[in-house]
DNA sequence: AAGGGTTGTCGAAGCGCTTCGACGCTGTTT
DNA sequence: AAACAGCGTCGAAGCGCTTCGACAACCCTT
């Protein structure tokens, strides 16, 4: 069974190869009736354009790139969410999706967009000082950002509001009359590493916190039970009138609520608990956790709407912030 | 600044453009000197071949596609880890990897191997009667499979033996002295579903028990706090004699450790836990759990080489069982 | 009735690569 | 000395598609 080809259909619909071409892309005009026998033929046959073929003769090979970033044990669920929708929403513009992981290097970015694999890139989980930005620059290719690196000048970038999630959180604590209230967040060596969305939160955090006259600490949080439990116990004898907590750590939240419990302290009761991350996980959670949710599927789809906006010859915002949104469940009671 | 081709390399190394492709490929013999000659041109103009013209004269692409479950809400972190590793291998073949999700449907695995966008498939995550495994035999495309569908024959197939995960676990409590075992398991949704691999643990571990005269009992288990802790409790009460526990649940083990402290059982004095799951989940619990790894690199790198075997023409065997492995922690001891 | 737009279709020229057959060498065999 | 076999290289023919210019055929204007 040889594959069909454009002048097999042209010849079934007795029309010539370029009118074929030109019904399918749709950019001459072709009379109702001749449009209507091609695609008829090309249902019949099961035609599908070789997609090297038209790569080679469009310069457009209708294929976007997907950079995974080099850190290894980075295994965040929602990474997994970002790429489906990112897949998603490109099959909504015919386009389709290769899978990079950045530890290829800066050569990987070059060998496919030298070899025309690609009409464009989406880098995902960008950091402050991403060695993949410069590159990129200087490479020339459309792209779009998934996260901030330091400087982002000329760039397309896309992102959670991460300060707003932390404003968000102190906000609903305020206003159920928490005074003083805390943020554990990721393990220290993430804000060493300067990932910029952990500090962004804390900032977000402490200044609505201020706004709302309500008195705030913020600490790193490793993700063992243990040192959980020690660090929720020290939090709580540094500041004893700490009654609303929250926790930007989706490995440590279910510890947290651990350790409340051996502590003697009950939620909501005692300590209000606020919590960034799925949904999933917070419903998971005794009691169910009010969270704000990272809505990882917006980002994806976002960046490529704008990738292709770029890929259109249109000009985009350089940054585009996405709102994040607050559940409430369980575990937050007015004071 | 135009795009080099291998015309541009002919001309600067001075020889026939068939040449250089030969040089590339080294499908025929080339001298030492011209060799070498091409090579320092190639790397002076900087020259990538164009992939869509090498795809329409060569007739293979070197791409792969990786096809995500259609299943939404599964967020195993493995599945990153799966693909992550499915990449990496595949470049170790100059390969890339498309990424698809299976929720266009049939036609969406006719459309990319219609178009010769790939060489071949992997298909992730397959289930008991998985609707995309019918539709695979008869497109004849190459292809292997991550999981078992309910019949494998003619197909290929690589997944880790879960049923030996479920029995070393049955044995290493056993050889502690523990008489009394049982496992939790998926949530009772999974089991509906047909996910082979919930079933196949379940029938390993009580098997081995059996063989070391255990007493084994195999209960599902749901995910939230509050389920998992009248699950262990309905448990004890129901087999008092149990000191040996396993999990399989990753989302649960945590809970599973939060409702053991709060029934005042000791880890590992009163009872012993294993849990499968990820190297990370089982350190970051207190105790450190002893845990058998699901190796997901090992599995993509191997249906990635399988793959490529077949690819070349070469035979390969249907099955492929990857052997799990025990990492011994502080949460299981002698009784 | 002649000119001038539109509209719909066709033919052919590539796009950049691989691969096949041909051919001039040099070296070996008769 | 003729015949032959490799070896190393070249030229040219596609691969299946898009796109450009050409050109009938038609409908309006003058």
């Amino acid at each position: 069974m040889r594959t069909v080809t454009i002048a097999d259909v042209a010849r079934h619909a007795g029309v010539a190869v370029s009118t074929v071409s030109y019904v399918l892309s749709g950019k001459r005009a072709i009379s109702e009736s001749t449009s209507e026998r091609v695609m008829r033929s090309v249902r019949a046959l099961g035609y599908h354009p070789n997609a090297g073929a038209r790569a080679l003769a469009s310069k457009r090979s209708n294929v976007i790139a997907l950079v995974l970033p080099l850190r290894a044990g980075m295994h965040l669920p929602v990474l997994m969410q970002f790429a489906t929708s990112v897949v998603t929403t490109a099959r909504r513009f015919d386009h389709d999706v290769l899978l990079m992981t950045a530890d290829e290097g800066p050569d990987g970015l070059r060998r496919v967009a030298a070899s025309a694999m690609v009409d464009g890139l989406v880098l995902m989980d960008v950091e402050i000082h991403d060695p993949r930005v410069p590159l990129l620059r200087d490479l020339g290719e459309p792209s779009v950002l998934i996260g901030f690196p330091a400087d982002a000048s000329g760039l397309t970038c896309v992102d959670l509001n991460f300060a707003q999630a932390g404003a968000i959180c102190a906000e609903h604590l305020a206003g159920l009359g928490h005074r003083e209230i805390a943020l554990l967040g990721a393990p220290n060596v993430v804000y060493k590493r300067g990932t910029a969305f952990a500090e962004r939160v804390m900032e977000g955090f402490v200044a609505a916190g201020h706004r709302h006259a309500a008195g705030t600490v913020a600490w790193p949080c490793e993700e063992t039970f243990d040192e959980v439990c020690a660090t929720v116990s020290a939090l709580l004898e540094r500041h004893p009138g700490t009654s609303g907590l929250v926790v930007h750590n989706e490995a440590a939240v279910g510890h947290v609520l651990g350790a409340l419990r051996v502590l003697g302290r009950r939620v909501p009761q005692d300590v209000s608990v606020v919590a960034i991350c799925p949904d999933d996980v917070a419903e998971r959670a005794s009691p169910a956790l009010t969270s704000v949710l990272i809505p990882a599927e917006d980002v994806g789809a976002q960046a490529v709407n704008l990738l292709m906006a770029k890929l259109e010859g249109e000009s985009v915002p350089e940054a585009t912030l996405l709102n994040p949104r607050l559940t409430v469940r369980r575990s937050t009671a007015a004071r």
